[in-house]
DNA sequence: ATCTATTTATAACA
DNA sequence: TTGTTATAAATAGAT
């Protein structure tokens, strides 16, 4: 398209060939930029003239690197580094992991057991068995701790009734003092009800794990 | 350049839309191969259609690789950072939930049972017992699968020695015919001992799943 | 897919 | 480079 027809092979003048590419290189970006709009399609163009000056466009909303990425996903090619392969590797490595222990605890919570021999059901039942008796042991722990627990509670509100107990006969009895007189040899340990005689000493209510 | 002029803008005739796609993609892929015999350039195009469907085109004597790894030490971008990203960040999600299976697995096997409150423990107890419920279940299928299995051999086991058994009261009698004449009224089922006296028709010994 | 009237790109030139 | 212009090429719309 031009004043001539050209063969499409090396333009062996330079100039020639400067000139050529400017104008080139600007029509194929613009087919790119309306190929992208009118086509709704993502393209990637990217150009190095001879003399190394790159030029390049990318269709908006997206990004070189994202349809490059497609590309990869797509063309199945590798474009990228060595670092990029040993993401990609830990990602399956993971991914096959991850694998592994969903179709373990499928089979902990009873599911998917279709495929499974009879021997291999054993072991999941094993397991099962296990956990179940590691966990009551744990139960039995927390029950404990908390019959403890209890067990100071309420020695705790034993003394804290007998202190009570104890303010009020000193409070009547002071004024009773006041009306009739003090009496020194009060003994107040002996009105102390006997399910008050507890530990006074103060118990951690708290235990650390 | 065509019948009519058209307007920069996407097509929303979508026949329309496909075939425009497919001639400009065409278009810009000989443009590609064009410049970069004419001018020696270094081209690569990566095109999406809107459905998806990659095409490109990438100059000879080089790869999209080396063109990108130009791309980027020439232009400074680094078209890997996103994807570096977002590769990490799909290893840290997936890390994720390996952790915490990893941690419902260790759960469910009664190990590290340590910081979980009462009611942590009854919902795994929970699922422990339903996991062997389901097991147990399984478990009696399978059960009931050998015992007919079980059945159906002794079945073929009992009609194969009937007719072993008679094979020798025919064989043994016809030796006697030759011996001392033949008899007409012998009754072979008679001579079948109770145990033999099952269903004579062949049972499938196979059950699919 | 193929045709063709038009538009667009561009080779040669300035 | 940039612009002009004659011509080749691409392609929109129709078949």
């Amino acid at each position: 398209m031009g004043r001539g027809k050209i063969e499409i092979k090396r333009i062996e003048n330079s100039t020639n060939r400067q000139v050529t590419f400017s104008k080139r290189r600007n029509g194929i970006l613009k087919k790119a930029r309306e190929i992208s709009v009118l086509c709704d399609a993502e393209v990637g163009v990217v150009i190095f003239s001879s003399a190394g000056k790159l030029y390049d466009y990318c269709s908006p909303k997206t990004s070189l690197s994202k349809i490059l990425e497609k590309y990869q996903t797509n063309s199945g090619k590798i474009l990228w580094d060595e670092k990029h392969k040993s993401l990609s590797a830990e990602i399956d490595r993971i991914k096959k992991e991850n694998d592994n222990m969903q179709i373990e605890l499928r089979h902990l919570k009873g599911e998917d057991l279709n495929s499974l021999q009879p021997k291999e059901l054993i072991m999941i039942e094993e397991a099962l068995d296990n956990g179940l008796t590691n966990l009551h042991e744990k139960q039995m722990d927390h029950w404990e701790r908390h019959m403890r627990t209890n067990k100071m509670l309420e020695d705790e509100n034993k003394l804290l009734a007998f202190k009570l107990h104890q303010q009020d006969v000193a409070l009547s009895s002071s004024m009773r003092d006041l009306e009739l007189g003090y009496h020194p040899d009060r003994d107040f340990a002996a009105q102390m009800p006997i399910t008050f005689r507890v530990q006074p000493s103060h118990p951690n209510l708290q235990e650390n794990n």
